[in-house]
DNA sequence: CTGAAAGCGCTAACAA
DNA sequence: TTGTTAGCGCTTTCAG
C-alpha cells in the first residue's frame, strides 16, 4: 500500500482521541487495552481502512514476518503443491510468503536468495542440498535461517525436510528389477546443479550394480517437458539393445515418454514399462496409470514451515531442531509389467 | 536478513569517516559521490557485508518494490503456471513477488489483501472481478494499484487482463450444440464468490437459450477435485433425462468426471461427451484427450506484470493503461462426439 | 489502563 | 562534494 493519503497510526489516534501507543497496543496486545477503548479503536481502524505500515513496523521490531521460498518452477505441479501447503501453514502464523524461482539454475537461485533477503525475508525455504560454494558461504556468513526441502541429510549445517533421493531411486529400481526387467534405461532431469536428479540416478545405479544380470543401456537427460522427454525416448529406442523398462526421474518425464510411445504405436506396459517419480495428478490420469514414487509434497511444505517458523521465532526454545526424513512409497498402477 | 549485530549505515559511516548521507548516496546515486570516497565506501560496505535495511528504506521512500498476488490456489496448475510467468516478469524488473492464496473464499481473499498490503506490497494481482463490497471499497479507498486477471471488463474502475468467461462459456457450448447434442449437463465450480465459474455457467445458459431444442438437464456445483467431480457426475447420471454431453467449467472437473466414467464402464465420448476449460497438461494427457477451452495462463501472467509495473512506477507516463482482452480458442481433442 | 517520547535505519532537503 | 537534520510509521519502555 502506498500513496500519500494512506492513514497512519496518528490518524487513527486522532479520530479515537487516544495516543498512538494505545492504537499500537490494541493491534498487538489487545488484552492490554480496556474493552471500551478497544472497541472504539477497532471501529476507527475499520472505518479508515487502516493497515499498519510495513516499513515502520519492520524498523521498530527488526523483523518482517516474511519468509522466502525459492523453488525451481511452479510450472511443475509437484512444487506448486508443496508451495501451496507451505504458504497455508505460514499464513496461519501470520507470516507472508515471498516467492522466487530459480529455473533449475544455481546462479538464478543465488540472485533470488539475495533479492528475497534484501526484501527483508526473515528466513528461506530452498529446494535441494547441493549448491555452489559462494551460495553456501553467503547463507552461512549471514547466518540466514533456512531449511532445505526435497532432500534429506542428517549431518549438515542446514536443516532438511524431505527424503533420500538416492534411496528412493534405488527402491523403485529394485522394484522394477523384481518385476523381471534386466535391461533398463533412464530418462532424467539435467543433473547439472540438480542434486535430486543426480541422486536419483545414483540410486538407480546402486540397484543395478547390486545385480550383475541387470544393465543400464542408456541414461538420457533432458528438460522437464513432455516434448523433451519424448525426444529422449526416441534416442533411447534408437540404440541397439532396447530396454524393457524406462525409469524416469519425474512424472512429467514419464508422461512425456508415454505420450510418445502412443504416437509410436508402442503399448505400455506390454511393449515397454515406464515408471515415474513424484506422484502428481498426471500420474493418476494417464492410461494406464503411472507406477511411480510418491513424494510427500504437502507434508514437506507444512513441516518446512513449522521448522522455519520456529527458526525465526525470536523467543524460541533452544531445543535443537532436527532434520526430518519422510518416506516415499511406491504407488503401483499400470505401467510396470511383470516380465 | 536479520540479526542484532547487523551493520547499519552508521557503522559503515563510522569506518569510512564520512556521514551516513554519503553512504546512502553512494548506494543510490553513486555519481553524486567523489570517486575516492566512493571507493573507500564500497570497500567498507563489502568488508562489513552491509545490506541496507529493508524497513528503513521502505519507510523513507515509501515503496518496497514488492508486488503481491492472491490466487485461489496453486494446487490448480492453471494458476500455478500463470503465477510462474508473473513472477518471472517481475523478477526481470527487480520486483519481488508476495504470494497469498484465497482458497476460493472471499473472506480469506480480503484477509490476504490486507496482509500483503501490510507487508508492503506496492501493487496487487487479483483473480476475477466480483468481490464483496467491503473488499472493493477497501481497494478503492486506499487506491491500491491492482489488476484483475482471469476476467475481462472494459468499463470498470479496475484494470483487467484476461478473457470474457461468459463468452467463452457460450462458445464452447455452441460448439457442443453444433455437434448435435441437445441434452446437456454442467459440472461447475462453486459459484459463490467465484465469478469465473458463475459467468461460464451464464454463458452456457446463453447458448442454450438461443436454441429452443436444447436443454440443460442438470447443473452440479462442486469443489475442484477429482472425487468431487466424480460425485457430481454420479448425481447427474442419477436423474431421469440423461444428458449426452457434460460441460465442465474446469479441466480438473472434467478429468474427475472422466475418471469416474471409466470406473462406471462408460465410454467417452461414445456413451458420453465431456468438455473442459483451462487446457492444462491434464487435458492433453487423459485418454481420450480432453476437448477444452484454452486459457492463456502465461500470457495473462506476463501482461498483468507489465501493467502492474507500470502502475506502480513512480514516474510513469500519464498514458492511460488499457484492459486487455485475450482470446480463448477451443482445443479439439477426443472427448466430444458428433451425435 | 493510557500517554509521552525515544529511537529503529534510511533518505532527501537544505546548508555549508 | 559533503554534512546536518528532519522526518517516514511504528513499538516500547517508563511515568502517570
Amino acid at each position: 500500500m502506498r500513496g500519500t493519503n494512506r492513514p497512519s497510526l496518528k490518524d487513527v489516534a486522532a479520530i479515537v482521541g487516544v495516543s498512538t501507543a494505545s492504537i499500537s497496543r490494541c493491534i498487538n496486545n489487545p488484552q492490554k487495552v480496556a474493552e471500551p477503548t478497544r472497541l472504539r479503536i477497532k471501529k476507527a481502524i475499520e472505518s479508515l481502512g487502516y493497515v499498519p505500515h510495513f516499513g515502520g513496523r519492520a524498523l521498530a521490531i527488526n523483523r518482517t514476518n516474511t519468509i522466502g521460498a525459492i523453488i525451481p518452477s511452479m510450472e511443475n505441479a509437484v512444487f506448486a503443491s508443496g508451495l501451496q501447503a507451505f504458504q497455508e501453514a505460514l499464513s496461519h502464523a501470520k507470516v507472508t510468503l515471498l516467492v522466487g524461482s530459480s529455473n533449475y539454475n544455481a546462479t538464478q537461485e543465488y540472485d533470488q536468495i539475495r533479492s528475497l533477503l534484501s526484501q527483508g525475508a526473515d528466513g528461506l525455504l530452498l529446494i535441494g542440498k547441493d549448491r555452489p560454494k559462494n551460495t553456501q558461504d553467503f547463507l552461512e556468513r549471514n547466518s540466514v535461517p533456512h531449511v532445505l526441502a526435497w532432500c534429506f541429510a542428517e549431518h549438515m549445517s542446514s536443516l532438511t525436510v524431505g527424503f533420500d533421493n538416492r534411496k528412493s531411486g534405488q527402491k523403485i529400481t529394485k522394484h522394477v528389477i523384481e518385476h523381471g526387467h534386466r535391461k533398463l534405461a533412464v530418462i532424467a532431469g539435467l543433473r547439472e546443479g540438480n542434486d535430486r536428479a543426480h541422486e536419483r540416478i545414483l540410486g538407480i545405479e546402486d540397484a543395478v550394480k547390486a545385480n550383475p544380470t541387470v544393465e543400464i543401456v542408456a541414461i538420457e537427460e533432458c528438460k522437464y517437458s513432455f516434448n523433451e522427454a519424448g525426444a529422449a525416448l526416441d534416442r533411447i529406442l534408437a540404440i541397439e539393445k532396447s530396454p524393457t523398462a524406462i525409469i524416469c526421474s519425474s512424472d512429467v518425464l514419464a508422461v512425456g515418454a508415454m505420450l510418445r510411445t502412443k504416437d509410436l504405436g508402442l503399448r505400455v506396459p506390454d511393449d515397454l514399462s515406464i515408471t515415474g517419480f513424484d506422484d502428481i495428478n498426471l500420474a493418476r490420469v494417464v492410461t494406464p496409470g503411472l507406477t511411480t514414487v510418491r513424494v510427500p509434497q504437502q507434508e514437506m511444505g507444512r513441516k518446512a514451515a513449522v521448522i522455519l517458523l520456529d527458526l525465526i521465532n525470536p523467543n524460541r526454545s533452544n531445543a535443537e531442531l532436527q532434520s526430518i526424513e519422510l518416506t516415499t512409497p511406491i504407488i503401483t498402477r499400470g505401467t510396470l509389467a511383470y516380465l
